[in-house]
DNA sequence: ATGGCCGCCCTAGGCGGA
């Protein structure tokens, strides 16, 4: 099973580069963030004449929204409400034995202080509510779980251009970083990214729409990923790194979201 | 040198992104 996720910055503006990505990498599940539509705007039936005629939406006007689009059913979709907000910023489902978790974790504005900014307070919150979520019975035990997408945080030195200028940027700062490896630690998850492709390799999937030229200035950041739990840790890595890919071609397609795919093949 | 940009919405500047 090919998975993929893409924070697409509005699927009605780039559906046409959606179906060109499909068409391409033929993941069997696509999974979106930052759709910015409300579920009857959700371009389903472009989606459906490309193959993918299991949708499961959760969108709202203008920010955020999540979806998961497949080529395979889709069962027991899941929508849940975290920080007592309704801002789609999750949706599950289950493909197959696989119960995928497609998460939007608030971006966190500007200042790195919870007390001086809510939009941060908001992000460490939502990161202890995900640990929460998954602690103990979540992935502990022998359940085919995936975790995926924009998580807004590049947690690791090599997941940033500079570590040491972004330590007080918001997305790679010590407070953030702790609660992700948290969240992972607590959930027993695997970060495939980095179990496939250890530092001091540098990985990233998001790079700034201000740069003028985003591939010579090269300051990117991991902030998309794709965790698994214990139960499937080898059918992610069984066939080395190779089954594990961040589509930097895609930045360059005409009128390009800032973030790119990333895929990953599960050998069930 | 992080900001030189982007997309949304009660079409224009404010908000959110990161």
């Amino acid at each position: 099973m090919k998975i993929a996720t893409w924070n697409i910055n509005s699927v009605r503006l780039r559906i046409d580069i959606v179906k060109r990505f499909l068409k391409k990498e033929a993941p069997d599940v696509l999974c979106l963030q930052e759709i910015k539509c409300r579920n009857d705007q959700f371009p389903a039936k472009a989606l459906k004449s490309a193959g993918y005629e299991y949708q499961a939406v959760s969108g709202q006007p203008g920010y955020h929204g999540v979806a998961i689009v497949s080529r395979l059913p889709l069962d027991k979709v899941d929508i849940r409400n975290f920080c007592g907000k309704e801002d789609c910023r999750h949706i599950a489902a289950k493909v197959g034995a696989v119960t995928l978790h497609n998460f939007y974790i608030p971006a966190g504005g500007d200042i790195p202080d919870p007390d001086k900014n809510e939009k941060f307070a908001h992000k460490l919150e939502f990161l202890e509510a995900v640990a929460a979520m998954f602690k103990g019975a979540g992935t502990g035990a022998r359940r085919k779980q995936v975790l995926v997408g924009d998580l807004n945080v590049a947690p690791r030195e090599h997941d940033v251009w500079s570590h040491k200028q972004l330590l007080k940027v918001v997305s790679h700062t010590p407070v953030e970083v702790e609660l992700l490896d948290a969240a992972i630690a607590d959930g027993h998850w695997i970060d495939v990214a980095r179990e496939l492709i250890p530092e001091p390799e540098r990985l990233y999937t998001w790079w700034s729409y201000r740069a003028r030229d985003w591939r010579s200035s090269n300051r990117g950041r991991r902030l998309d990923h794709i965790w698994v739990s214990p139960a499937l840790k080898k059918a992610a890595t069984a066939n080395g790194p190779e089954a594990y890919a961040i589509h930097t071609d895609c930045r360059d397609w005409g009128k390009p979201s800032d973030h790119v795919p990333v895929t990953l093949k599960l050998d069930l």
